[in-house]
DNA sequence: CGCGTTTGACCAGCGC
DNA sequence: GCGCTGGTCAAACGCG
């Protein structure tokens, strides 16, 4: 069990190498050809670590562990070790190396040394980025639990938690849509999320991160509150004045899942409460909101509409952050739309140009049954997750925000592509139960069903997302190269602190 | 009686 | 400034 856990933790590093282009070439041709070479059985990626700098001694550690595992050949199982998200084969039981194997196994150091290096300085960068953030969060928190903390209700915390305090930075808004990544790496704000974000899921973390950070820089971070779900509502800011955001005009992440459904409301694992309902125009059927109910002072919403050109067509947008634990089915989707909210707001500010673009650049590929899609529009940027359209449909759905972009991509393939389009795949290969775009299936089980099949999915998402979102600014650099690799809460990546949490507390 | 839903009213943002 | 629209509130109502 434990070495399953090493395992896991390696397989998490695999993919972060993979995701990051510039040290995952190698690595997937070692994967891909050479499962019988003896010469990965005691590959350290971080060797050169060990020797000297370490500021990331915590990733370090996990890959180390990862290989120490791998490594342990004397039990002689003869397994072909291989981590099924890296595609590194170790052959444990080579006995007898010749010279040729030698060389080619000195050759091989010899590249991964080089990777190491490259990985080092990721790491590097990443910690030290992270530090930076760090250290501005730190200093906004404070800030911001002096202003509300008097104000605070018993509603959510009596005690105003770190995280809480975190959550409320977080819960900042963006100020503009002229904020984003450029001018920050998003690394940190991964790894500030992996600091701060509580165990339970969050929606838009990154964004808020940003937000804040934003609001920081204006100094405005204490100047008024307003509510998190609700920047139109005053009412709300002043019933929860542990969810107050900085007046600042800000654009707030939705994540809208398009599915087929009979039903007239999904049970996604979360308990919902309906507080209102309005006939939207354009649209003969009403629209229902709901508000998560699982905790007094949760300010996540959702709303619930048909879609006006096909009444089976259930639209569920998610809006806001939970601040409670989430039951698995539940954590599934609040990863899932997490991410995507994280990943959209992480780089729709900036890139809507590379939206349309990037988008251009992958015409409909193999694998895609579902579509995400991306609408900036304010004053929420929306990114839509259609569960309704059936392998490489490629049609923009006619329900979304205005002008969406939609990029369709393979799902398992995503993270390799620079430019990638941000695209789901809910209806995986590995999870052929899944039957989305069917009428028989709720939209929780075929949302969650397909993201709890397939764990590579939100990674996929996210990734995509990432990747999209980061293409107009990753040429130069290793900032926005990481923007594009490492999601936050998702499996895949080695800083991501949702997967972690909400994997070990479920 | 408690909880959830319904529904009309209210508020704020936005466009003209 | 006004009207439209989206979003929210809260009293009334229904149900178990």
């Amino acid at each position: 069990m434990d070495q399953q856990g090493r395992e896991l933790v390696f397989m998490h590093s695999g993919d972060f190498l993979r995701q990051n282009p510039c040290v995952s070439d190698h690595l997937y041709d070692y994967s891909s050809g050479d499962h019988t070479k003896p010469t990965m059985k005691e590959v350290d990626f971080f060797s050169t670590d060990r020797n000297g700098k370490s500021p990331s001694e915590h990733q370090e550690m996990k890959i180390n562990i990862g290989s120490s595992s791998l490594v342990d050949s004397s039990l002689n199982t003869g397994l072909n070790l291989s981590t099924s998200s890296s595609g590194i084969s170790i052959i444990a039981n080579a006995k007898e190396p010749n010279d040729n194997e030698l060389r080619v196994l000195r050759g091989e150091l010899g590249r991964q040394h080089d990777e190491n290096k490259k990985l080092r300085s990721l790491l590097d960068q990443i910690t030290k980025n992270y530090k930076d953030l760090q250290a501005q969060l730190l200093v906004a928190t404070q800030k911001q639990t002096q202003g509300c903390r008097v104000q605070q209700r018993g509603e959510l915390n009596d005690t105003p938690t770190p995280v809480m305090s975190a959550q409320l930075l977080m819960d900042h808004p963006r100020p503009s849509a002229t904020l984003d990544a450029n001018t920050e790496p998003s690394v940190s704000d991964d790894k500030a999320q992996e600091m701060l974000v509580s165990p339970t899921n969050t929606m838009e973390t990154k964004s808020q991160i940003l937000g804040k950070r934003a609001s920081i820089e204006d100094n405005n971070i204490d100047q008024t509150s307003q509510s998190l779900g609700s920047p139109k509502s005053p009412r709300l800011e002043e019933e929860k004045p542990n969810e107050q955001v900085p007046e600042v005009p800000f654009r707030k992440a939705r994540v809208s899942v398009r599915a087929r459904s009979e039903a007239p409301l999904i049970s996604d694992g979360c308990q919902w409460r309906k507080y209102g309902q309005k006939m939207a125009k354009g649209n003969p059927c009403p629209r229902a909101y709901y508000r998560c109910s699982m905790t007094v002072g949760c300010p996540v919403r959702k709303q619930v509409q048909r879609c006006a050109e096909d009444k089976t067509i259930l639209i569920t947008t998610y809006e806001g952050n939970h601040n409670h634990p989430l039951p698995p089915a539940a954590t599934v989707m609040a990863n899932t739309t997490s991410a995507a909210a994280t990943m959209l707001l992480s780089g729709s500010t900036s890139s809507r140009e590379g939206l349309s673009s990037s988008s251009c650049f992958y015409p409909s590929l193999p694998y895609a049954s579902t579509m995400a899609t991306i609408s900036a529009s304010a004053p929420f940027p929306t990114i839509t997750l259609d569960l309704t359209h059936g392998p490489n449909t490629t049609m923009p759905f006619p329900c979304t925000s205005p002008s969406p972009v939609t990029f369709p991509l393979p799902l398992h393939g995503c993270p390799q592509f620079p430019g990638n389009p941000m695209y789901v795949a809910p209806k995986s290969p590995a999870i052929p139960s899944v039957q989305l775009g069917q009428r028989h299936g709720s939209m929780v089980e075929t949302v969650t069903a397909a993201i709890a099949s397939d764990p590579n999915l939100t990674a996929a998402l996210a990734a995509a997302i990432s990747t999209f979102m980061g293409t107009p600014r990753s040429r130069d650099g290793s900032k926005d190269r990481s923007t594009s690799s490492v999601i936050p809460g998702l499996p895949g990546s080695p800083q991501i602190p949702q997967s972690c949490t909400t994997f070990s507390t479920n």
